[in-house]
Formats: C-alpha cells, sequence, structure tokens
DNA sequence: ATGACTGCAAAGAATTTGCAGCAGA
DNA sequence: TCTGCTGCAAATTCTTTGCAGTCAT
C-alpha cells in the first residue's frame, strides 16, 4: 500500500531509519484527518494495546518522539500538568483545553485575532500560545 | 513592624496557621512592588540561601505553595518544561516566556486585545493564556 | 560490516506522601 | 491539650540514559 512508502520516504527525507518500530509509530500517528494530541504514555497504551503480540518499549516512544519533535513532525504544546503534550498539527496554532477530560482541541491560527504589545527591548516574538480553558457549561460556579 | 501583621492576616483569613516558616515564606513572596514568578526549587534556593541558619523542607515548600495556591494567593502558569511555574500576580494576565533564560514577565491583561471564536456546544470559556515566546534580537536565525 | 536503533533496567528529576515529633490556638 | 504543621525519608511518577544485542543499509 502507498501509505507505507509515504512514511518511509518521510523517515528517510529527515535522516530517520525507517525501522518497524518507527513505521507502526509514524503510521499511527500521521495517517488520519484529524491533528492528534498526546502524551508518550497514552501513545505506548494506545499502540501497545492494539498489538499484544509485539509490544514497543516505552523507551522507544521517547526516543522516537524526541527524533519527530526534531525533525519536525510533531510539536510540542504547553500544558500546566507535568506531561509533555504532543500535537501532530506542526503548523502555528492556538487550542481550546478541555478541564472537564484534559484534552485539547486545535483552533486554527486564522481564527484568532490578536492584538499585542512589542516585544522588550532586544527581544523578537518567536511564538504566540493561546490557550483557551473551557468548562462544562450550566454547571453551578 | 505592620508587614508581618498583614502577612498574619492573610494567612489566617484563608484559614492557614501563620507559622514561622509561612510567615517567612509569605513575606518573601508578597512583600515586593513587582508580581515574581518561581519554581518551587528555586524557591526553596532562594529562601534558604539567605537564612543559613534555619532552612525549610522542601516538603514543607511544596506543602506551602499548593496551600497558598488553594488560597488564590499564587497562581500557577503554564509552561513547557517539566517545572511548575508560580506567580504572585493572581489577576487575570498574560505573559512574555523568554526562551534564552527561561523566565517570565507579566503582560497587563488590557495589553493584548483578543478576538475569539466562541467555545465548542455545551462549553463555557473560563479562562485564557497567552504566552508570547521571545528570544534575543539580532543572532541569526 | 558498520553504524544506528531497540529494549531492558537502572538512574535521575520533580513531586507527593506517611508519619513521628513539634508548635500554634 | 489538641489539632494542624514541619521535616525527614521513602515512595511515585515521568523522563532520560547506558549498554548489549539487533537490524537497516
Amino acid at each position: 500500500m502507498g501509505k507505507n512508502i509515504n512514511i518511509v520516504n518521510k523517515l528517510r527525507s529527515s535522516g530517520l531509519r525507517p525501522t518497524k518500530q518507527r513505521i507502526q509509530i509514524a503510521n499511527f500517528l500521521f495517517d488520519r484527518d484529524e491533528t492528534f494530541h498526546f502524551t508518550i504514555e497514552e501513545l505506548d497504551h494506545l499502540i501497545n494495546n492494539k498489538n499484544s503480540e509485539e509490544k514497543i518499549s516505552l523507551a522507544t516512544f521517547y526516543n522516537t518522539i524526541h527524533a519527530f519533535k526534531k525533525a519536525g513532525h510533531v510539536k510540542e504544546i504547553l500544558n500546566n500538568e507535568n506531561k509533555k503534550f504532543f500535537d501532530t498539527n506542526t503548523g502555528s496554532h492556538h487550542h481550546f483545553y478541555d478541564l472537564k477530560n484534559n484534552k485539547l482541541i486545535d483552533i486554527p491560527k486564522d481564527k484568532i485575532t490578536l492584538d499585542l504589545p512589542s516585544a522588550p527591548q532586544g527581544k523578537i516574538i518567536k511564538d504566540i500560545d493561546v490557550i483557551i480553558n473551557i468548562d462544562n457549561d450550566n454547571q453551578n460556579q
């Protein structure tokens, strides 16, 4: 199938050997319509529960996701827990953060208009993160 | 001095016994003109290096800062490292985050104008965090 | 064959917890 | 006195690292 060829090329073109584990992880992450938000722990569970035969080790998830991040295939997202979140949407965009289920929802960059102050002396703006925390409606408080 | 009386009242009014340690931490945090951003580890070093006599234990810093957070005296801030940042400015406001020295700088709420999408069905917006990542100017890239 | 990758287990870093002794009301 | 707080050490959680064996090229 063509799917694997694309994934293999994606890996190769960023200097990563297309190993069995990386192909499996990359397919899981990138072969989908919606962008996907995850922690490494979640990814471990999601992939290893599917394939009960050959488990990918946790260390490999860490290595691989960091390699993907360096290659620009995933992006790390601000969060206020002690876990690192990643996003398969690597473009500039923003997020809703649902406080009830700890899930992120993408907001396209052009849906938010910002009027910003200028950066302090000698500094330049590199990037802007906007997180809109949301909660369930119609509950007291 | 009146300073300590205010601190003691602040603690008492939030149901916290004004112990020696809490008074010392509260004075350090709240008796200043500018708002202060810190991790618990930094706070530990800053306070315990001053007073080499009686060290406050790390566990007490954790307990105390969490008690202060629950009481609304400090606010936790979004960050992308594996450390928790706190802010003595508990009002709604935003931040510059200096990528070079990992320091936060407050931005008053009214300095940023936002035009936002509405929250998803059944959800309401609770809070908005804007972090403007800044870096040194005039360096290649 | 060579160098990169995987997986295990051990190490590290940040935070939390249990509990005995201490201190504030 | 009595309950809450402190401080120590141990436990947890998340992440990183070292290294021997394995796999891609």
